[in-house]
DNA sequence: CTGTCATTCAATTATTCTATTGAATGACGA
DNA sequence: TCGTCATTCAATAGAATAATTGAATGACAG
């Protein structure tokens, strides 16, 4: 074990905590989900589909490297991402891979453009086609996180409700979807869904804490 | 071991694998080293004052996580990172360690508050400051590191060689002092040697590596 | 006070990471 | 071709991290 000679390396050794934080896939999904809101111990364990002791101890990392807080509530925690800082450190790791990993490369080229194709719509870009009336949004996470906040405007059309969703719209004019954040899956499954059915489909280039974080508006649930 | 189920998952094994690769302070002084220009691996070791072979392996990690590249000339390998959103990363997980890490606040306070009470100097502040040639700029890292990039105007005089500098100098005329980042020892050290010999000086708030990140020019070695 | 329920802790095992050592590679100069 | 030198690799031992299980805490409801 190193031993802390001077200030500099006590600071990087604190610094080393919140990357080794960072650096776990799970953790990273977790935090994915607490950017949609704050969740209790056992909400996250269930969105994971993993034990819930499991997911207490990757909660108790985070907060150790100050990445989450937790507040008590009953015998309820709920758990919070500390603020916008901790998804900018999470955006700005995800830049380094998708610049400099091949693998992110052919992971996104083989999966994700096959079900999309086109470009993406930018957060401007779909403010004015909202503007205009000429899109539909829907938002696609499921129920619960829509309820604690959305694009203003957007409609929950959680993906196994597509299908029937497509029933009464109309096919001529174009939707846009979004989720939980710029890999989320569920987007790209309902842009193919939608296309399949007919639609004209594109997905928001990013979700949720990414519109939020860009200080746009955010609507709650009534 | 966890499976790899979705493409989402694949990716955030991706993702973590960076992170994971921030998460040593070893590393991050590496990145540090790296920031103020390309090294060989004897170099960052003496300069680190670590075994070449611990070293070389700790560059395999960072190159395997896309930190830094590799570049062969004859029998040597410079290392350099990979671009500057390395640094943007660096710099926002300090951002969040130093946010919420009580500890990161307690170290600053209790070593480098003490040496260094007054307001660092800004980027801008310091620009105006030299064209009106109000302070004089010292540069105290190793002429090496100056070498290979400073800010116009600087002059070098690493931290050993400050009193002998001091006694050919003005003691009216203010000086600022920067080094490697913003948490860089030796730019505190130099301004509480400074001010200790009767001088006025002030800390740069950051180092070389984010004056050339902020696109502001950089003078080479004749 | 007692039972219940959300959460945390503790103990175990398997895995991964780290530092060290010494040997292997690969390019240059003689 | 041979020796030298920078770098990497391979093998080891020790440390830290992760998942699982079951027990412990701590708050509320009755």
């Amino acid at each position: 074990m190193m031993s802390i000679r001077n200030p500099k390396q006590a600071l990087y050794e604190k610094f080393a905590i919140v990357a080794k934080a960072l650096g776990h896939p799970l953790r990273l999904e977790m935090i994915e989900h607490l950017a949609q809101g704050a969740r209790g111990v056992e909400a996250l364990a269930a969105k994971l589909d993993r034990p819930v002791a499991n997911i207490s101890q990757h909660l108790q990392a985070l907060r150790r490297a100050g990445i989450v807080s937790a507040e008590r509530d009953g015998k309820f925690v709920h758990y919070s991402l500390a603020d916008e800082s901790v998804l900018t450190a999470f955006a700005s790791v995800r830049n380094v891979a998708e610049r400099h990993l091949a693998e992110v490369d052919r992971i996104v080229r083989g999966y994700f453009e096959k079900r999309d194709h086109m470009r993406p719509v930018g957060r401007e870009e779909l403010q004015s086609l909202m503007r205009d009336g000429l899109v539909t949004l829907i938002d696609v996470r499921p129920p619960d996180e829509f309820a604690l906040g959305h694009v203003p405007g957007a409609i929950n059309v959680p993906l196994g409700e597509i299908k029937a969703w497509s029933n009464g719209a109309d096919t001529s004019r174009e939707v846009v979807a979004y989720c939980r954040g710029p890999w989320c899956v569920m987007s790209f499954e309902a842009v193919a869904a939608l296309r399949s059915l007919g639609h004209s489909a594109r997905r928001l280039e990013d979700g949720m804490p990414e519109w939020k974080a860009a200080g746009l508006p955010v609507e709650m649930a009534a």
